[in-house]
DNA sequence: ACGTTAGTGACACTGCGTGCCACCAGGCAA
DNA sequence: TTGCCTGGTGGCACGCAGTGTCACTAACGT
């Protein structure tokens, strides 16, 4: 039998999608390339393309979902007595721990994301997806309910510092992305210290 | 003469198609209503719809800019000797403080923002607006640029933690969008007691 | 009377996303 | 071999968002 996570022909057509669109968005612009434009330099047709993936900004975004599944992982395996937002942080260092070779890709994608209006937009959706995961993993630490407001709040304001830390290192301000992380989480765990 | 500020006839239709949006994406959803419908429903043709509104979203916005350039006001009038995040929640108050019969309003509003994904999505580029202001204020007064990580910071965290107030006071978990506002406040600038 | 200007409607066009059908490979059974 | 099923694909057509362009009308000042 073949395993359910085993790479069909389907997932290789969507990494030759995913090259090109990289590839062709930062060269002339997310809205001035038509989805058309990626298939043909993928070589397949523009219906495949959105077999593929359900939206043009999806293709810019590989994987997220398997990184959002790592990052729930990572959240559920915590040490015990950890700080929660000791815990988070952690979390999204593991998860964006990218090797020398892949962080260009990584300042490709993330330039994408953040630049362009179309896709900053699109990102939302997204985000919702890393929110949503922990806050789960907050309400389970505090005995409440995911909706409740300190677990939302929790969550939506350490991804919004993760996407304050990666622009600031996509703007060449701290020299790595766990540094801009762990820079960003202590300011946020302390209050805004520097705010003193 | 006629100030320039003075409601003229693209006004008034922009109020139109307001009210008839709202009520038409509560009823049926934001996806299922093309725009031609609430066109149709404020009496005026598509083209005219997409002359007083950029995006189909921005119906349901209102009028964002003025909220924001309010936000402004209020965040450059703020006391000298008053801590930063404490300006900002004030801020943020006060932008929001409905009179009792707007709330219903500012809930469908809140509720279509918060709940259909593709005004979601389109809510991070009115966010970005809200963050530009507020890093710009962080970095007066802190006297860095808008672009460092701290301002950057302390905006889109702070904008993130007003979002999840609302979401609590939209919830029924909060009396008021006021309070709900100052727990969140009080939690993000005490770095989470909650969690201990 | 005239031209100017702002608001509007009508039409056409690009592009995203989707439903539908036809085609073609590969595996499996008779 | 033949027949059947299944998954990936391409082609086509449709609804809808948003935009450019043109023509029409009403209000205005000269």
């Amino acid at each position: 039998m073949t395993e359910t996570l085993a790479t069909g022909p389907r997932d290789l057509t969507r990494a030759r999608i995913e090259r090109a669109a990289l590839e062709l968005f930062t060269r002339h612009g997310f809205e001035a390339v038509p989805a058309e434009d990626v298939a043909d330099a993928a070589g397949i047709s523009r219906r495949t393309f959105f077999r593929c993936f359900p939206t043009k900004a999806d293709a810019v975004w590989g994987d997220f979902g398997g990184h959002v599944r790592r990052l729930a992982d990572l959240l559920s395996a915590t040490p015990a007595g950890q700080p929660v937002l000791t815990s988070i942080c952690a979390a999204y260092v593991e998860v964006n721990d990218y090797g020398p070779d892949d962080l260009p890709l990584l300042r490709q994608r993330l330039r994408l994301i953040l630049t362009e209006p179309a896709l900053q937009a699109h990102s939302q959706v997204r985000y919702a997806e890393v929110d949503r995961v922990v806050a789960e993993h907050v309400a389970d630490r505090t005995g409440g309910r995911p909706g409740d407001l300190l677990p939302r709040l929790v969550a939506t304001t350490t991804r919004a510092a993760a996407t304050a830390a990666f622009e600031a290192w996509l703007a060449d301000d701290e020299p790595s992305p766990a540094t801009a992380l762990h820079r960003a989480f202590a300011e946020l765990a302390g209050g805004f210290p520097a705010l003193r």
